[in-house]
DNA sequence: TGGTATGTGTAGTATACACTACACGCATGA
DNA sequence: TCATGCGTGTAGTGTATACTACACATACCA
């Protein structure tokens, strides 16, 4: 698994391959940081920014944001926020879900989505 | 709700009824913290501490530490770790619980228990 | 060859987090 | 009365977080 900034660079320069709008200095402006920010974050010199950023990041390069701020080992606001407001229901199946095969978590998903409980 | 600092205190006293080791100053000396700090925390004049003193603190209370982290309005690092391995799987599956009521969410996690997947 | 854009280096900053250290006044019991 | 324990007030500390500001060297291109 790559880095939170090594997957932000490669990402931006897929997009700039097709956009002269990807350099570093451009993205930063519309991430709203500073391009030397941005820069040394890609090179790993600092460590990913705070949610906010990363979610601005994401909007702006096409990626999944919950893809993006697990780079950054960060679970979004917006999931703690569901699991706070029952934590020990939520602890207790999540902690059953760890070693539970992906297809199965899916299934789960599935299930529950399509009104099946 | 009450907040972190009142529910630490109730439990504080409730246990204090039966054992006079349930003072501020021996808890915080077991807990690991000055006595000032830990007396701040259940008047709400400090917001609540660390994960780490959250969790010697319900260890010490017998309290949910997940409940008790709730109130303080973290998720544990334990339950991140979970999810920062598969975020997309456990965002959506998340996202799908989020108004499920409680007997469904508890009905998944004995079924998943119970080896059901 | 002068203007513009690029990536990056250095230095500094404001704020929050997570506490400690020590002192004070009150109550109790020997 | 005085040692012990109690809760709490004031002040200060070290570290991390999340950035900005500005300068520099390089490359393109008109």
């Amino acid at each position: 698994m790559s880095t939170f900034g090594e997957h932000v660079r490669e990402l931006r320069e897929q997009r700039r391959a097709g956009d002269a709008g990807f350099s570093v200095r451009q993205l930063a402006a519309r991430v709203g940081v500073e391009p030397s920010y941005l820069s040394k974050i890609e090179r790993g010199q600092q460590p990913p920014p705070s949610e906010k950023t990363i979610l601005s990041m994401a909007a702006e390069l096409g990626e999944d944001p919950d893809v993006l701020l697990a780079l950054a080992g960060k679970v979004s606001g917006e999931l703690q926020a569901v699991i706070l407001k029952r934590p020990k229901l939520f602890a207790e199946l999540i902690r059953q879900l760890k070693d539970l095969p992906d297809h199965a978590v899916l299934r789960i998903a599935r299930e529950v989505r399509d009104g099946e409980w």
